[in-house]
DNA sequence: GCGACAG
DNA sequence: ATCTTGTCGC
């Protein structure tokens, strides 16, 4: 039987859900890391049938913000997407990125597209990544998914069940959502993403270039080369 | 029960 | 996220 039919019909979301609540407790949302000297940024893009996805792991020197490396891999994508549940969705195509690139590249802090704490249960897709790899990560989504934007001494944060999960950057007219994922805090996580924002974009310079380079990769790599990491040369 | 709902 | 044409605006 197809591996991929089973690994969806073996998905639970209840389950998820619980093994979601208790990472939450293993979160730190403190400041946690020494000298950024280079910064990740990930991102997943789909194939038009859905059932495979390209994962990008692009770093970046910090705080010039230019690419100095970059790691993809296409892989099957067996999990459908649930809201509050992205995590178990793409976290199969990213893990074999940061495998390979951790193990002997320096990165200091990852930035994922989507949220960190900001999350029904506190666990969003970057909090899942910064535990698994044991890094300071931060979230930034283009959307909110739980909580609500309220002004605090002036400032646009996201608030959820009485607690400050992430705050609201403002870029070119739009607005961005950002949350702690592990080892930061919701105020260092603000400051440094607000650092990472070019002029004329939206979105923060490392997630935007994944975003960018795994739909340019998308459309040029060939289906076929299904596989766990490879180094854009 | 109803509405909300990252990518 | 992806599909999908022309079109409005800087």
């Amino acid at each position: 039987m197809d591996p991929c039919r089973e690994a969806r019909l073996r998905f639970n979301p209840s389950r998820a859900s619980k093994a979601q609540e208790l990472l939450s407790k293993l979160v730190k949302v403190e400041d946690d890391y020494g000298v950024v000297e280079r910064v990740g940024g990930l991102d997943v893009s789909y194939f038009k049938d859905g059932s495979l996805g390209l994962g990008v792991l692009v770093i970046l020197k910090y705080p010039e913000l230019a690419a100095v490396k970059c790691f993809y891999a296409v892989k099957r994508v067996c999990i459908p997407y649930i809201p509050g549940l992205l995590a178990f969705r793409e976290m199969e195509v990213l893990t074999p990125l940061l495998s390979r690139a951790l193990a002997d590249e320096r990165v200091d802090i990852l930035v994922v597209d989507g949220h960190g704490i900001a999350h029904p249960r506190k666990a969003g897709i970057a909090s899942h990544i910064g535990l698994a790899f044991n890094k300071p990560s931060i979230g930034a989504a283009k959307r909110i998914l739980a909580g609500r934007e309220e002004l605090v001494g002036g400032r646009r944060l996201i608030v959820y069940r009485g607690e400050i999960v992430g705050g609201v950057i403002e870029a070119e007219g739009q607005k961005i959502y950002v949350s702690p994922g592990h080892r930061i805090s919701v105020e260092t996580a603000l400051k440094l993403v607000a650092t990472m924002m070019k002029k004329g974009e939206r979105m923060p310079e490392p997630t935007r270039l994944a975003d960018s380079i795994s739909r340019k990769l998308r459309d040029t790599v060939k289906t076929e080369k299904i596989g766990e990491c490879r180094v854009l040369q």
